[in-house]
DNA sequence: TTTT
DNA sequence: TTTT
């Protein structure tokens, strides 16, 4: 059995950071994938690809990665099921992070551009505790 | 811009082989992928990948494959949406294979088991043309 | 920075199982690859790719794997040099493995074959400490 | 059998475009791939993998990439030998592109910085024929 | 429901 | 210098 994915792309939104109740670190962000191949209007594409990070890689992307953040993931595709609104299973295909790369070049940094799409997110969609069991982590 | 998957494990049904309008050949198949590790209750858990592949190699994954056969696929990720039964736009994210490698060994020849467990198949699941638009062929 | 090698085939030979002086465990083992394509005279040639693999996963490998062996690697690319014997520097390419997944059908057990092709083995080339120095050691 | 690389490091040195007796192109490239982790000495050392890549792929390569770019690639490794100059096969293990992707952020364009650093490249060394068999292509 |  |  195996199971490996490589993904470089663009972060859609800032990663969400969120903690067990254990106090276990997760973010998770979605990386949009320009295809290679353009569809029969002549467009070019993208997926948009849901992935997930533990400890203290969680804390990194939280830390170095925004909306845009050009960024490469190595990991596994893992599948999850939970009960949707109305009562049904809902499926759902992710990528869980083993590593995430910053493939953004530093900023010159005589700016602190980092946090600066950041100032007036939500703070209830961000940095709150996540209502995740321990016994998904998978490492 | 990379994605790239690579997986090997067993598939959880015969593959299901249609074909677009215009008679392009498209197979679908879950694999199921043992994970290395085991949940807080000791047990080895998997993930159910979907995969779609095209043209030939459809039809040659599903004169090859079936019901718990061995298969790697290396391939890439694609997300996609349909309208669900309620009305509401619904996600998916599966693996398009652009080669899947049959790891069974040869059976010795002395019986016609490859098609065996498909005798009771419902013909309205399999080998039906299928509602894709020829749009979606990525190559 | 990303390094990412997925690697199913067959051994060559018996995997060679050593031990670094503080009693590390190191396996070393080359995988033939046959490729998909043939060459202009419709030969099916293959590639040859050496492994290594450390600690618990090298003796799994050495107990589990033999020549022929159908087997999957999960790991990385790594560049190394050493002296060659005319005293020029020679540089060699290979995979270490972070994962080993034994692909074989378990053998019905009737036969104890798994070690039927080591009878003969050279003890000069095999299960002898090996002279790698520790901080080699990847993880 | 499954066989594939995924990489991104930087060039050590500009691409070397040749073309084959039949007018094919091919690029070679050194990759540097740093480590996630440090050796004894707590440096961070980095791989170095040769990259082989063919045709339109090949021009684009030298027209987009030059030492020091980030670039990632996606391929499988392949194993060739050749005569060294003691009479001895020499064997090695190098990558072949399937598709390169360039994650240098745009340049400004104000400076045609792209070439700036080929103007002394030795003329022996880069844009001549190469001695390559056309039936080494693998596609 | 998205990135550049 | 190789596997099936």
């Amino acid at each position: 059995m195996m199971n490996r994915v490589v993904l470089v792309g663009r972060l859609t939104k800032d990663p969400d950071l969120r903690y067990t109740p254990s106090g276990v670190a997760v973010a998770t962000f979605t990386l949009a994938v320009n295809r290679t191949f353009t569809n029969q209007q002549g467009e070019r594409e993208a997926d948009f690809i849901n992935v997930v990070v533990w400890r203290k890689a969680a804390e990194n992307a939280a830390n170095y990665l925004k909306k845009g953040s050009l960024a490469g993931v190595d990991g596994r595709l893992q599948t999850r099921n939970y009960e949707g609104q109305d009562g049904k299973r809902v499926w759902v295909t992710e990528v869980v992070a083993e590593s995430v790369q910053f493939l953004e070049p530093k900023q010159s940094s005589n700016q602190s551009n980092n946090q600066s799409s950041r100032q007036n997110e939500d703070p209830f969609q961000s940095g709150q505790p996540i209502d995740i069991n321990d016994d998904e982590l998978p490492f």
